[in-house]
DNA sequence: TGGAATTGGCTTTTT
DNA sequence: GCCAATTCCA
């Protein structure tokens, strides 16, 4: 055993070592940007299996399935090195681990086995629907604003009815209502979304003593990676899994936080110690990444923090060249700007083109940035903003899928129940869920009994010929991707009032059982989803049904896009449309599903349509990335996370982008400042030795051009690490003047002000004593504290629009009726 | 019912 | 400015 100890721990630095072989009782690594933490951890992981721990008890959760393969592939390739298989050990995001846990335990978490994941998209729609049920109107509760208040909610492990209880006005109030409404649309449609998984686990564990203790045996040594970036839900799940043992290894860097806007909470890893009174804490500082120039600029701006665990990093790599500040006239400039010395640098200093790599706050600056690339004739790769995945043809396919695997979710079926064409209009579908909702049926099954529907209804003779069809269709479909044999299910005996779980769920609940008599140990340890360990030599394959082969998702899929008319539709629409495009997306769509099978194929894993529903709502944009690109990489600062690149160009660095507006704006929570500054410092520590940063002095938002002014984030470096250039062929000075340029600029502009003023004079007449003019500070009964964006007088009436805090939509209120009070600043 | 045309809203970040 | 969603029109 010791010589493989050694093997695995060679060339470790003296704390990293340390890191590594702390292995038992609570262990914190504060790990500087750069300081070789996925290298520690990936050693410690392999440490622990030298010394015998069994690879199965191994829980390893990191912050994106990219980065979980790399982990499994590093474990794999030193444990073979050391003459051990590296096999075993669970590798997973906290929301795959979740669905395993879910699906292992779906009674106990109330749950059906097939239960269909949401994304956001899905989840949106699911909630408008909730808001349009209540009668609630879409303004005052805009749905993106709910799911986020939702989503929320759920991450700080508040159920609908706790939610309600705290509520404490009109707007939450409302929201709790929808909240409750939302997950009775998700029952009924036997779905959870993203944050339910992460819920229904940390509750599951918290009040089922038995699943809690099983899984606490199963996991007995945890580490989690980007500890910073977890929110309650997941410090809950990870507590509850190692309460007992206590070996718990959080990762992470405080300094590095960005997600706190989607619930992550920074105490998390500031508080870990508190948590764990008798914590080993170890802190690597030193990096192996940066430039000493890079690595001063980036200290420089965190420590303007307040809130974080002071930490020093330092370096032996050389000193290098400063960090080009660059200021241009406006975005193509900006771009055209980098791109010619990314061109540069790559034919001069012969980098490769994936040496390099483009980061931005926002998606929309990516746009001007691809073309110039385009233009240039350089290959880059991007982390699109609306990725693959959303597309409007893969979500179709996807949602046929989806009905395939589980036939109550309603969601995924009035997607696609017109698509292509076949008569089922919302006419149509609002009389076959009327009467799904008197019977108690899925929308699907109502498709099935349309026939009774006929006389009462008066549906179109095609449109009961095409929901007919539809069922039947689905049915086969099924059949297919179960193994069922029969495929007359469509007329099944009647499916009873209330189906729990109907047709098929016998027979999968069969073959996961046999599956897991099998190889238990394969199935349950090998991960997730198709990425698997290639070192599985001699493992009995887990076939999903011995005697059978295993259906492949591509013939299913091939075959839906035929059955269903999708293929003929788009072929038709192709007149020089986009429909060759669409057409090319589900080919590519299918030929990743034929990747998937193999995948399944060659790991002898079920590779079931669960499992592939489930690997492809869980893929993140990042997770696509192909790391031997030969391309530059164009994305935003989040996602830059956790990567490193020679050659790093940061575009925007203004004011209102980098820190982004909403952390500058009125009402703004101070902390917003800090993270926006990590972000930063997440960007600029990314960079191994060359950074350049931009400013455009102009740049088109939202179609109008405005005057922009220096990140403030400059401000806080040491000039000397910048070589700095003004490039902007015009004005000098004029930076002082603000966000929007004084004299206007753009004909929209003018007309926003000429508006603005006709309206402030006549509200300057109408408005109750004069004393509530725009910009005013007001206080409402019920709304809190707010700001005057804009007044106007109708009629009698005295309108006024207020944006409150905390409240995202701005309400109009009637200035007589509303009983503002000033507030003074 | 489907396609065109107009509007409106949007822009943080994503598992 | 761009995209999606809604509305309008045939």
């Amino acid at each position: 055993m010791a010589f493989s100890v050694d093997q695995v721990l060679g060339g470790l630095t003296e704390p990293q070592r340390e890191a590594a072989t702390v292995v038992d009782g609570p262990l914190l690594v504060l790990a500087g940007a750069g300081s070789g933490k996925t290298r520690t951890i990936t050693r410690r992981i392999a440490y622990m299996i030298a010394c015998g721990i069994p690879a199965s008890s191994i829980l390893a959760i990191t912050f994106t399935n990219k980065a979980a393969g790399e982990m499994r592939e590093r474990v794999n390739h030193l444990l073979a090195e050391a003459g051990r298989a590296g096999w075993g050990v669970t590798v997973a995001t906290f929301h795959s681990l979740c669905v395993r846990i879910l699906r292992e335990h779906a009674e106990a978490a109330g749950l059906s086995k097939t239960f269909t994941i949401y994304d956001s998209a899905d989840q949106t729609k699911a909630i408008k629907q909730a808001i349009k049920d209540l009668n609630l109107s879409p303004e005052n509760f805009q749905p993106a604003a709910v799911h986020s208040a939702i989503s929320k909610a759920k991450n700080d492990l508040k159920t609908a009815s706790a939610y309600a209880q705290e509520a404490p006005a009109f707007f939450e109030k409302n929201v709790a209502r929808i909240y409750a409404k939302y997950e009775a649309v998700l029952a009924g449609n036997k779905a959870v979304d993203f944050d339910d998984l992460l819920l229904k686990t940390a509750i599951m564990l918290r009040d089922n003593k038995d699943v809690r203790a099983k899984l606490q045996e199963k996991y007995q040594y945890i580490s989690i990676d980007e500890y910073q970036d977890t929110n309650h839900a997941q410090f809950v799940i990870a507590h509850m899994l190692a309460m007992n043992h206590k070996n718990i290894c959080a990762t992470g860097d405080p300094d590095q936080s960005i997600y706190g806007w989607r619930g992550a909470n920074i105490n998390n890893i500031l508080e870990f110690e508190e948590f764990y009174p008798n914590a080993k804490v170890v802190l690597l500082e030193q990096n192996y990444r940066s430039t000493k120039t890079i690595l001063k600029a980036a200290s420089a701006l965190i420590a303007n923090n307040v809130k974080r665990k002071k930490k020093e990093l330092w370096t032996e790599n050389e000193t290098g060249p400063q960090i080009t500040k660059l200021t241009l006239n406006d975005e193509h400039h900006e771009a055209s700007e980098i791109v010619r010395r990314i061109k540069e640098a790559h034919d001069k200093e012969k980098l490769d083109w994936d040496k390099f790599a483009i980061f931005y706050r926002v998606n929309s600056l990516s746009r001007v940035l691809e073309e110039t690339l385009m233009k240039a004739g350089v290959p880059y790769q991007i982390a699109r903003g609306t990725e693959f995945y959303a597309r409007k043809e893969i979500k179709d396919v996807l949602s046929y899928l989806r009905v395939v695997a589980n036939p109550s979710d309603n969601v995924s079926l009035e997607r696609i129940i017109n698509v292509p064409g076949r008569a089922l209009g919302d006419t149509s579908v609002a009389k076959l869920a009327a009467f799904a909702g008197e019977h108690g049926l899925s929308l699907l099954e109502a498709c099935g009994r349309v026939d009774e529907l006929a006389g009462t209804g008066g549906l179109m003779t095609r449109a009961i010929t095409s929901a007919k069809k539809l069922a039947g269709q689905f049915a086969a479909w099924r059949a297919m991707a179960y193994g069922q044999p029969e495929e007359a299910d469509s007329k099944e005996p009647q499916p009873e009032a209330h189906g729990d779980d109907p047709l098929f769920s016998q027979s999968l609940a069969d073959m996961m059982a046999e599956a897991e008599e099998i190889s238990e140990e394969i199935t349950e340890e090998n991960s997730e989803f198709g990425v698997q360990n290639s070192e599985l030599e001699g493992q009995p394959a887990a076939a999903a049904v011995p005697g059978k082969p295993r259906v492949k998702i591509k013939d299913l899929m091939d075959r839906i896009v035929k059955e269903s008319g999708m293929e003929g539709d788009l072929k038709k629409n192709d007149g020089e449309d986009q429909g060759a495009d669409k057409l090319a997306n589900v080919a590519e769509l299918i030929s990743v599903a034929a990747e998937f099978d193999a995948q399944c194929e060659a790991n002898g894993l079920p590779g079931t349509l669960d499992d592939y529903l489930e690997q492809v709502t869980l893929v993140s944009d990042v997770d696509r990335l192909k790391d031997t690109g030969g391309s530059v990489t164009l994305m935003t600062l989040h996602a830059a996370k956790g990567l490193e690149f020679p050659f790093v160009a940061m575009a925007g660095c203004e004011d209102g982008l980098m820190p982004h507006s909403r952390a500058i704006s009125f009402g703004a929570n101070p902390d917003e400042m800090e993270e926006e500054r990590r972000l930063a410092f997440v960007g600029i520590t990314r960079a191994m030795k060359h950074l350049i940063m931009t400013v455009a002095r102009y740049r088109m938002v939202r179609g109008e051009t405005v005057r922009t002014v220096e990140s403030q984030f400059f401000g806080e470096m040491p000039d000397e690490c910048f070589d700095e250039h003004n490039l902007a062929g015009d004005d000098e000075g004029a930076g002082s003047l603000g966000y929007r340029d004084e004299a206007g600029y753009g004909r929209r502009a003018a007309n926003e002000r000429r508006q603005y003023e006709a309206v402030a004079q006549r509200s300057e007449a109408n408005a109750t004593a004069g004393e509530f003019k725009r910009g005013q500070l007001v206080r409402h009964a019920q709304f809190g504290l707010g700001r005057i964006e804009d007044i106007s007088a109708a009629g009698t009436m005295t309108r006024a629009v207020v944006k409150f805090q905390g409240i995202p939509a701005a309400k109009t209120l009637i200035l007589q009726y509303a009983k503002l009070e000033k507030v003074d600043a």
